[in-house]
DNA sequence: CCCTGTCTTCAGAAATTTCTGAACGTTCGC
DNA sequence: GCGAACGTTCAGAAATTTCTGAAGACAGGG
């Protein structure tokens, strides 16, 4: 189990992480908190608390994941505060959600094909674009395929596949 | 064909999608160059025409682009200057260093499940762990079929599979 | 009503990222 | 060698992002 720093450390390391990965700071701190924290929910005074930043950054960040999807909002008994807690398909969603901007640069590839006439350029745009379309096509069905074979291994918990290959070429 | 200008407008909004997704920005708008040159090479000179910045500038874009492997240096005959060009396996290339990425956050997040005792962060932990794991499983092989398919398809030009699905759920 | 606790907004401070310009190598032709 | 053309590095300027703190909106209790 270890102790609180060692947990407090390892959600900042987490948060970091997500950072690199394209993610405003703050939103990665307050995520990482809801991750790594045995309470269903927080509350944003529980996170200002936690993270050590002032309400207004706590507010900036819950909006941001609420907008992501990452979050929802949690009604709970006798509170008058309000209550957020990490939907199931945080993750997935996170994955999803990148590649919305993928459909973006894909967007971008197929008007720099009709703005050059045949050539080189036309030919690198073409290919880019189809591997971006590849993509966009792609994706959703790894996506469901994930959740697929979770539904399917309720019962084994506490293990899954854990295998991760070793360094990549 | 269109004019100079649409295809000037139309790399530089690339460059605008490519950093959304991260790139930074001048090197995303010299891959752009790259990308909309009808020439097999350029040098460091044609960028900072192109683009209209510093010399020291395009210097820092092509390491970062040499260094993500996306571009290469190209000996041309006679010429003293340093050529560039793109890589071929440019797009698949990009796609994979965002996935090493996604390894750091796996590894936090193991690190994570490692730091909390039994509860409910533990199987949030858990949760998350298992799906970057099944990414970085699935990944590769998702963009060794697209090569797969794109040698297959050599005859065929100037098309592919060409869908997209409607609006993300 | 007014007061208290909770949350949001926003202008400006702070930190970070990004770009430039000047000084400094290198290489090659002469 | 010397000079010119190219490229790189790096300190500081400029732009952008991120955080804070204070002011205010809103709901419910007293």
């Amino acid at each position: 189990m270890t102790g609180e720093t060692d947990r407090r450390e390892a959600a900042e390391r987490l948060a970091l992480a997500l950072v690199a990965v394209g993610m405003q700071r703050m939103a990665a701190r307050a995520l990482a908190a809801f991750l790594f924290s045995d309470e269903e929910s927080l509350t944003a005074g529980d996170l200002a608390d936690e993270l050590e930043v002032s309400a207004g950054s706590v507010s900036g960040a819950i909006r941001t994941l609420a907008q992501l999807g990452l979050i929802e909002r949690s009604f709970v008994a006798g509170s008058r505060r309000e209550h957020f807690r990490m939907r199931e398909n945080a993750w997935t969603t996170v994955y999803s959600r990148q590649h919305s901007m993928v459909d973006d640069v894909l967007s971008a590839a197929e008007k720099g094909v009709d703005a050059v006439g045949p050539g080189l350029a036309r030919d690198r745009l073409l290919y880019m674009r189809d591997f971006y379309t590849f993509l966009l096509n792609e994706v959703p069905a790894l996506v469901e395929r994930f959740e697929q074979q979770r539904a399917g291994s309720q019962r084994s918990r506490g293990s899954g596949s854990r295998r991760r290959g070793g360094p990549r070429p």
